[in-house]
DNA sequence: CAGTATCCGTACCGATACTG
DNA sequence: CAGTATCGGTACGGATACTG
């Protein structure tokens, strides 16, 4: 198959994106930017032990990749907003559908798991 | 403090289940069993560069969540089998839908981080 | 307010050698 | 064949203090 020349490398765009989505923080900020902008410090608020360091660099990193906007306004005191960009929301399709792998099965997990563990 | 009873707690299986998604190994495994069950070396030939280490490690992961069985036959030499439950076939479809939205929009991705660097 | 800078532990991960 | 055991580097992430 051809795929493997492609997905299995680590340099691999399609590689990189899953490590995007994986990564927790980039995933709860695109879910929490679905409805509209959000400042630094609402976003800090809605993620509770994110820190300062952790934030910054996945905001970064979202928008290096196109998928969110950081507007700063030249205000006192200063204002920065963040926003989904197109691209961003056509992730938010994927984070759905997610969100409902999750609730439909999410208790088949669980219960795996404690029988998994009960056997040893 | 109020605890969070949503996905932001770091015990939260919503949580987990994106750890999980995330993990590379994972995601590939259960796309590369998709077309039926494979063995240990099997997997490992298609995965270049996983070792003994995390392969084990990732299928234990997976067979602990349910998503893989794991079949021992006494036969020698020893002959193992992971194959995906329906749980792990329920997978498929979001595996499926991270292609198709890879396909679609990484080059937009791409285009946006070599514009990002740019600029500086 | 919206970050940066720094220090530091740890947990992950690859490589390798060994075993039933 | 299908793993397990062990070691070691490193990069990631948390906590904290500081700044324009």
């Amino acid at each position: 198959m051809l795929v493997e020349a492609t997905v299995y490398a680590k340099d691999c765009p399609s590689r990189q994106l899953l490590d995007r989505i994986g990564d927790t923080w980039s995933v709860l900020i695109v879910a929490l930017l679905a409805d509209g902008p959000l400042r630094y410090t609402e976003l800090a608020h809605r993620i509770p032990g994110i820190s300062p360091k952790m934030l910054t660099q996945t905001l970064r990193a979202l928008e290096r990749d196109g998928l969110v906007t950081r507007t700063v306004y030249p205000v006192v005191p200063p204002r920065v907003d963040y926003a989904l960009t197109s691209l961003g929301r056509s992730l938010l399709g994927l984070v759905g559908a997610l969100q409902q792998w999750a609730e439909k099965h999410i208790a088949d997990v669980v219960e795996a798991r404690s029988a998994y563990d009960a056997r040893g």
